[in-house]
Parts: structure tokens; sequence; C-alpha cells
DNA sequence: GACGGCATGTAAGTCGTTACATGATTTG
DNA sequence: CAAATCATGTAACGACTTACATGCCGTC
């Protein structure tokens, strides 16, 4: 039984207890979003798949008038997913629009490159605005999720602070070559 | 004229000098490569798209016998790069298998989070080894493609870092109930 | 003259998103 | 009853990687 990139994140949420499609894909949207996404055209084709394979499985009709489909996780479901979390595998895949363009950017002028890390700057705050929210609730239930979610905070905030260095660093370069300093105190 | 996702790293590569194809290539294994990949397969067709669009163009055939396709940049592709730099956008997409994994690792005993947690760090040492390497090529230039490196820096050593504190604390818990501790001192 | 690296290029296949289709059900 | 949202599903498209094909050049 191969693993789809949805795999293991389907078997994880699974064994917190039965979950339909559209479940995990909120669940998704709330958490692993920031460093592993999934869409509904991944979801759906893999909870088929894995059904038939025997590692998870449909749970009798729920209470509730809606239609839903919720699976659980079986025994052998459960053992894939500990084989898949023992195995050495640790790729990473980063594709990071602001920072090529910081990199490339000697084709812009000194106010258009500040433009440029305000934005990204702003861009980190937000994320750490919006994880700063969930923080309280994550760390009562701890564990290594919690860590997750410090990372994802100690990432952001660091980016965040990069930006504004830089920001001070071609001012102070401004400054030197005798262009009038605008900066508001502080 | 659209930009592919190779199109703006062409064009900046081009605006430090003329390059080929394989060149291009090459920097961008040793640089942006880290938040920002391409393979040949996009490179050369976007090369020909973008002659044709006159946003490059092609050299005359260089002195050393080797067949080699130099182009340099035009003054509309600069404009179209400059354009490029100043749009708003600025997506990210992150694929981290280790944190996924980290974040579905309940289903491991400590032991075996341990050693992911070890694994992790040590994944994330290494490329700031990389890093450190090309550190001082990279500050003698300076300017934001060096702050690029920082951030990249800094990123991996926070997490290699918060890797060691999950390490600790996970131990730390395991001593309070009386499992005997077999760390080294330090 | 064989081998390794330079250099260009493409075909096939995988992966993933987007957008849409469908319909049921709760809520105002 | 209209609108929002729950819920499942798929088709089409685009993005990217991989692997291979080709041939040349310099070196041992």
């Amino acid at each position: 039984m191969d693993f789809t990139s949805v795999t293991p994140v389907i078997l994880g949420m699974l064994r917190w207890g039965p979950r339909s499609g559209y479940d995990i894909k909120r669940i998704v949207d709330n958490s692993t979003r920031f460093f592993w996404a999934a869409s509904y055209g991944q979801i759906y084709p893999d909870l088929r798949r894995l059904a038939g394979a025997g590692l998870i499985e449909q749970m009798g009709k729920p209470k509730g008038g809606r239609r839903r489909t919720l699976y659980r996780l079986t025994p052998a479901g459960e053992d894939a997913l500990r084989e898949w979390l023992l195995s050495p595998s640790l790729s990473v895949e980063l594709r990071d629009e602001g920072f090529l363009k910081l990199f490339l950017s000697e084709a812009l002028t000194d106010e258009e490159a500040l433009g440029l890390l305000g934005a990204l700057r702003s861009r980190h705050e937000a994320v750490v605005a919006r994880l700063s929210e969930i923080e309280a609730r994550a760390k009562e239930r701890g564990g290594l999720p919690y860590g997750v979610l410090r990372w994802g905070l100690g990432v952001n905030r660091l980016t965040a602070e990069l930006c504004a260095e830089l920001e001070r660093e071609l001012l102070d370069e401004r400054e030197e070559e005798g262009v009038p300093d605008v900066r508001p105190a502080g």
C-alpha cells in the first residue's frame, strides 16, 4: 500500500476519532495547512482507496439526518501510520515568492525595496497574529503538536524581525549617503 | 507576457550578466533552490519563449569551442522584471514532512519520538553547516541576497534549537514518571 | 579512444489545485 | 422560502520532476 501525500494526514486524523472527508479538510485548513496542504481532489479519492485496502473503514450511518460518510482507523491502518512515521524520509519543499523577490531585488530602488520588505514583514506579522490566537488552546493539549505551533510562531517572528532589521539597514545606508532621514522616532 | 515560475529567476540572473541555461541551473542549485527550485524542463523552454517575446536575446557564439547558447537581458526584460518585483503577490508554499510527522507523532512511543526529533535536528544542523560555508562570500557582497542567506541560517538554527528543546522536554517528562535518566551530563 | 563533464532539449508521468456539479439541510 | 453551509465527488488543467536522448569537448 503506497502512501500519497494525504495518506498520513487521513490516517493520523482518524486516529483521533471517526471523521468524514469534510472534517479532515476543515482540520487541515486550521492546522497543517501551513506546512502540509490538502485538497478535496486528493482527500476523497484517497479515502476510498484506503478503505479498499482495509487501512480505514466506513462506519454505520450517523444519527444526524445529514448524509455523511464517517471513517475510522483499523489496526492495519494504525500499523501503516506508525511505519510511515518511523520511515527515515523527511523531505522539505519550499516555494517562497517573497524571498525570491528579495533575492532578485537589486533591480529595485531603495524605496521600492523598502516597500517590498514592509509587505513581507506584514505578511509574517499576520501569520504570527493568526497563530497566537490558537496558541492558548494548543498549549493546554501540549505535546508535539504544540511544539509544531511553537515552531510556526518562532519562524514567522524571526522572519518578521529580519525584515525589520533589513529595513533599518537600508535606511542607515541611505543616511550615510546624505539622504534626509524621515524615520519616525523609535 | 505571463511569467512562469522560472521567468523571474531567468530575468534576474541574466541581469547579473550573460548566462546559458546550464549556468542558470547551476546557480539556482547553489542559491535559490532552498526556497525556489527550477529544473531543465522549465528553464530551456522558458528561455526560448522569453527570447521570442524579446525579454532576453541570444548573444553571438562565444569564443570557446563548446556549443553554448548565451542570453542577455533586454531593456524590455528589465522592465518586465521590475514590474514583477513590484507586483503585490508574495505567495508561500511549504511541504515539510518532518513537521507533519511531529504533528502526527502521538502514535509513537517517547523513544521513537526522540529518534524523530533527533533526525529532524540533524537535518537542520546540516543545512546550517552548508549555509555557513557560503556565508563569508555572501557577506562581502552584502545587500538583500545576503539578507536572504541570514534568513536561511536563522530559520534553520531556530528549528534545530526547537528540536533540542522538545527533546529535553520529552526526557524531563519521562524523568518525572520515574524512568531512569540516561542522559549524558551537560 | 574511452570516460567524465558540459550543454541542450523533450516526453512521459505524477502531483495538485481549481472549479464546477449536485443535492441535502439547517437557519433566518 | 431564500441563503448559507454541509457534504461528496470529479474533470480539466497546469505545474514540476524524472529520465532519457543526443552530441560535443577535453583529458588521461
